[in-house]
This record gives structure tokens, sequence and C-alpha cells, in this order.
DNA sequence: ATTTGCATGTAAAATGTTACATGATTGC
DNA sequence: GCAATCATGTAACATTTTACATGCAAAT
């Protein structure tokens, strides 16, 4: 998976919102990045004691209201500055890993009820994404519009409305195509054919 | 990673094509599936070995011209109904993790020189895959005009060209709002807000 | 009372990439 | 001769998820 442990700048990023602790910067993904981007406990915490051991953020035991103990971390300047830093640097491409395609890419091998299927339920998954982004946007438009974060936030947000957007359209072309093509059924047999070799190459 | 190691199956899959090494399947990914699905040698192999016990599939070693020892695997009954079993089960929504819009979403901390050559280096990748999938299905339709899988390569291929089109128009978007936006700087101060919490949720 | 949420963390397992070891063969 | 490619595999490392352990506080 490369050499690239992201987690510690996802933490600095979210610390420049204001001090907070492991569990809130938890929730605050879930809420904000989690549609491109996500966290674990289990990548958290030990992020946390690394970033603080590293001098990069600092941690403020908290036991006062309430006596519920809480470890309050905020970024420093070296922390800002290492954010910056990686924020100019080159970008790795995502990883893509579309289980959906690879089944597709075999779908000469199934009946055509199942390949649609996965379509189908696919885009019914786009379609619900889009219903949520939509929600988002409105709450962020109602309670967020005077952050000066916000304009970049909706940037992500428009992403993944066109992305979702873009894939709806493929589903419907590609359900079109499904009817067009032959019923091929799983039985066994036909025997592989022997001109697999080179030049196969396909999109995403 | 949830519970799901998909290799086995791509596996399964590129076996229908007809018998091959571990060496070849590994070629065939990468000149097929590599801009959706890739495979490395180090699970390639194990998992080949594990087909092997589980009786999926069938390992003939050869020696035969050359003298070059090849281990030639082919999928059996069993590996086609399981092929065929996994493409009828409900598909793992793909993982995302986008760097580039985790920088995009705190791009408030920066200028705006460094947000703008962040997506103008996205938008470049995904040009250069565009081009990449033109050349691919030129060739696709020149070399393999009778293989009865090409509807299905297709269609694949057709997704990421969808998938780097609908990206390529975001950037153009967000290159324009970016240029309206004021001009951060990665100056340190300004205090983090204390109005972080609760809902701020964004798109992909 | 009991569930839900707050809160911190660790351990184990799953998954995946990269680098290495090893050696044969083919084309220049 | 030498580089590239064929070919198989392992080991180490990196990354990430899931499950668990623990316990307090607030709301119903």
């Amino acid at each position: 998976m490369a050499a690239s442990n992201r987690t510690p700048f996802a933490i600095l990023g979210f610390l420049t919102l204001g001090p907070m602790s492991g569990y809130d910067i938890k929730k605050l993904v879930e809420e904000s990045t989690e549609n491109f981007w996500s966290e674990s406990f289990g990548q958290l915490y030990p992020a946390l004691r690394k970033l603080t051991e590293d001098g990069l953020i600092a941690k403020q035991a908290t036991a006062s209201e309430g006596g519920r103990p809480r470890n309050i971390y905020s970024i420093n300047d070296r922390g800002r500055e290492a954010l910056a830093t990686w924020q100019r640097e080159p970008t790795a491409p995502p990883p893509v890993r579309i289980e959906l395609l690879l089944k597709l890419f075999f779908g000469e091998h199934c009946d055509r009820a199942t390949n649609r299927k996965q379509i189908l339920a696919y885009r019914e998954q786009m379609v619900r994404d889009l219903e949520r982004y939509r929600a988002i946007r409105e709450r962020l438009h109602r309670d967020r519009s005077e952050n000066a974060g916000l304009p970049y936030w909706l940037l992500t947000l428009r992403f993944g409305e066109r992305d979702r957007a873009a894939h709806i359209e493929w589903c419907d072309e590609t359900l079109a195509v499904l009817d067009e093509l032959p019923d091929g059924g799983s039985e066994a047999g036909e025997e592989g054919n022997p001109q697999w070799q080179a030049s196969t190459q396909t999109g995403t």
C-alpha cells in the first residue's frame, strides 16, 4: 500500500478547526470527509501519540467538567507548517479497486439478469448518495454560511455530486447495452479460448 | 480492510480465458483490468496455492518446451461455480481515499496557487487517462473484435471514460471557483474558530 | 435500571505492496 | 557477454479494519 500514511495530515487538518480530542476528530470525520476520507480509532489514537511525540501537536489532559477525562490536542506552528508542506506536495493518485467492474469484466459468463441486478444495485447506491449530498448541501448553506472553510467543503461536495451523476449515466448506458447482448447463462463449457494473450486493456 | 479478499475471484475470472501461469495472470491484469483492479505477485502466488488446495483450480507443472519450468493452472467446474456465485452476490461499495479532496477540504489554509496547482495536476492525470483509454479502445476494436468478452470489456472501459470526463469538468469548475475566492496564504494565526461541532458533511 | 453516548486505547487479523532471492532463456 | 524478460516464490513491511476491554455520564 505504498509508503503513505496520511492519517497524521488528516489529524493536523482537523485540528486547524480548533483543539479537540481523538473522539471529536472521529466524529468530525464521520460528518464531513467520510465520503472521501475515513479514519478509524485504530489509526487515530496511535497517530495522535506519534504527532505529540514529534512535537507537531500538544496534548492537554482535562478532567475538569463532569470529571470525565479527555485528552485535548492542539496544533502548533510546526504542525501547521507540516500540514502546509503536505498540501504543496505532489498527490498520489487514488487507488481504485472496483469490484463491480471486475464482476462485469467477466460478465460474459453470467446470465443477463445477474449482470443487470449488479448494475441496478450500484445505480441505487449512487442515487442514495446524491440524495444524501443534497441534504448535506442544504444543511451546510443553512448552518455554515459564515464559515471561511465553506467554499472548500462545497467543492469536495461538488466532486461527489458530479462523480455520482456520471456513474448513474454509465449505469443507464450499460443497462441498455446489456439488453442488446445475447443472454449468456453461467453454464460451464465452451472451453477457454486460446487467443487471450496481449492487449485487452480497459478503463478506470 | 473488511472480510473480503477478491484475489481468488480475479484469478478464477482470468482462468476462464484459458489455462495459464501466475506470471501470465499478472501480465493479463496489467494490460486489462489494471485501471480498476490490480494484483501483485505477493497476492497472486499464495492465492493460486490456496485455490489449488481447495480444489477450484488444477495445477500442472510444465518443463516441456525450452525446459523452462512453468506452473499452468486451469479452472474446473467447482471453480466456475464459485466464480458465478461471487458474481451473483452483493457487491461491496468501493473504498474511497482521495488525497486530493482531503487537501482541498483544508484549502482555506493554503494560498490560491497551491490549490490551483493540485487541481491542475489532477486534471492532467485525468486527461492522460482519457488518452490512454482511447488508445485501448482502438486496440480492442482492431485486435479483439471477435472475442465474446469484448462487449463487457468495453463497458468497463466506458466507465473509466465517463468517470474521467466528469472529473475533468469538476476540475474546470473548481479552478473557476478558486479564482473567485480570497487568496488565503498559509500564514499561521487566525486562531482556530470554535464553531466546528456538528454538520459539515461533504461529497464523494 | 438500562440504554446510549462519551472516551481512550490495544490487539489481532486482514490486506496489500515492495523488495529480495533465485535462476533460466532470449535477443542484441 | 549482457541486458531484458520469463518465472516462481518468500519475507518484511505498511496500512487499515474489527473487535475487544474498560469505565463514566446522561437521558429515559
